[in-house]
DNA sequence: GTCTATATAGGGATAGAC
DNA sequence: GTCTATCCCTATATAGAC
């Protein structure tokens, strides 16, 4: 609280005048963070398009925010690990990632036979974990491949390419 | 301390005497945890098998493990976030994860032009990224997708198939 | 080595003046 | 609304008897 505080050019006092606790200074910031984020995160997926565009539509512009907020991801999964049970209260109300959609497009790129079969769910969390996984494991693999901080950030970018080039060389009908 | 003191069956005097300090208990809790996890990953990363039935092997065994210390991930992912340099210190004196081997063995098959061609070091985080993901994100895709305890650990076991499938119709040199 | 009792510090929270 | 001073509690850590 102290070095919120600092950090904020106030005192302990204010910020328990203005947010009363810890715990909910701490609801607040996660609500303000997932508030900003979701919404983004279901205009990609959901957005109009091909299936392949949208997956390259969604993987350039998803690590673009990922970048911009590159402490997120470890923060939520740390905060969601310890409390579960907060992630109800906090999305009950809210909008959540909508994913139906997108698994009905790549449903019916299944039965028209322009992909191999798949279940959209697994293709949507490989999709997402190729994204997410690199920004959490940052340190590990910049010690793991010796790489600098700029080198890593070049790294993550050439993803935005690899990504979909990846998924879509994997999922796309292959020659008989 | 309490905590941990109570389950170990002793008082917190004691756990003072034996680490010195929380610190101290702490960083032998985590080298204690590489050192049972990371021998056993370059096991499966330097196994002498053909490219292909390398990653079936790396990816079915990795999941089992991490099945099997389903907390670690997140845990370590934390920790690391917090305190980066505290990943050199624990690690300078040990044995890393060991990727020159398999590095090489993916660049070899480019070069055999038995797989499109593919930088390793995208391609080895790929596919770790889609092992241990899912399982650090696991309150999420249960609430996401509305799986119980036991669909979600459905959905992972089905992911030591999916995961190799999904790499190797990737990467194997396409039909032209 | 193991315990009880205690010192000490730090952080969350509030009282009360302005 | 904003500040200072302070309360209170908990958690780390140690002293010292056994």
């Amino acid at each position: 609280m102290q070095e919120i505080a600092d950090n904020a050019g106030i005192n302990k006092a204010m910020l328990h005048y203005y947010f009363r606790s810890k715990d909910k200074l701490f609801d607040a910031v996660f609500e303000d963070a997932l508030k900003d984020f979701l919404p983004k995160v279901n205009e990609l997926l959901n957005a109009e398009l091909p299936l392949f565009e949208k997956i390259e539509h969604f993987v350039e512009n998803y690590i673009s925010i990922l970048l911009e907020n590159i402490y997120l991801p470890s923060f939520i999964i740390y905060e969601i690990n310890q409390n579960p049970e907060k992630l109800t209260s906090l999305l009950k109300n809210k909008k959540d990632l909508h994913t139906e959609i997108f698994k009905r497009q790549i449903n019916d790129a299944v039965k028209k036979k322009l992909i191999d079969p798949i279940d959209p769910v697994q293709l949507i969390i490989n999709m997402i974990a190729m994204c997410i996984f690199p920004v959490i494991w940052k340190p590990i693999i910049m010690k793991i491949f010796g790489m600098s901080e700029k080198a890593f950030i070049e790294f993550i970018k050439l993803r935005k390419k690899e990504i979909p080039r990846f998924i879509i060389n994997s999922i796309k009908k292959s020659v008989k």
